[in-house]
DNA sequence: GTGAGTCGCTTGCAAAATGCAAGTGACTTC
DNA sequence: GAAGTCACTTGCATTTTGCAAGCGACTCAC
């Protein structure tokens, strides 16, 4: 995330909002129903708290999620997808496409994911948490 | 590319390979047809040497593209998509088609490169610099 | 009602990646 | 033979990442 806006191109341009090594994983959990913290935390590739909190904020800034206090005291704040978040899927969809066929010992996920759509996505990511 | 193999998620294990600002558009150009060290630096983000050439190594590494001789003395070498990195077209596509959608100021490529296929990409990357 | 535990972060510091500029070797061209 | 070109490499400053520990605001057990 150092220098931004080498170019007009839609390919770098997109990278310095997604070419980076957490922001997908993130997202894939936030498509998968995860919304608060302690949830990505859980995840396989252990991010750490410090990397995973000012990702989460960078996401927000680029308007990929929203953050919904879904409690006081003390405040908690849950973390959704945004439309423009949710239409990331198709990519996170081609990524996990060429993995499968291309690096060994990647697990293939669940149909439904694979056959899931941006509308769909923004739908799970809009509701409260569970 | 620091630790690897954070988990056996095809995401988390793709975003090892590209998930980076520069990979993909290397990538990029190769698609559009450029082969030679000085094209890729000649493009607008002016990546600077030393990041091309440890890309281009990494990059060859990973079995993405492939490197030939086209001239001794000096031995001079362009480098080419193999099908594993010809693979990454829907994958760059997707990315555009996001960026074009969400991304002011970003402009839409021409119409061959979005419905490029791998197969065709592979060839194009196959074919000896012009 | 105090002491341990949980949750969502922040802080400090070391290690790695990135960016910039300059240099180098093997030529080609004037 | 001096000046360029091409494909890198090297050195060093800056930025980002990773690890571990800390911290404030609670809750819950006893």
């Amino acid at each position: 995330m150092t220098k931004k806006n080498r170019s007009g191109c839609p390919i770098a341009s997109g990278l310095e909002i997604v070419g980076d090594r957490w922001t997908l994983v993130i997202l894939r959990d936030m498509l998968t129903g995860k919304s608060k913290y302690a949830d990505f935390l859980d995840s396989p590739e252990k991010i750490t708290t410090n990397i995973l909190a000012s990702r989460l904020s960078q996401m927000e800034e680029n308007g990929l999620v929203s953050r919904r206090e879904y409690q006081t005291n003390p405040k908690r704040y849950s973390y959704h997808l945004t439309p423009k978040g949710a239409d990331l899927l198709p990519l996170v969809q081609s990524l996990t496409r060429w993995s499968n066929v291309h690096l060994s010992h990647t697990w293939t996920p669940p149909a439904y994911f694979m056959e899931m759509t941006p509308q769909q996505a923004a739908e799970a990511g809009a509701k409260p948490p569970a």
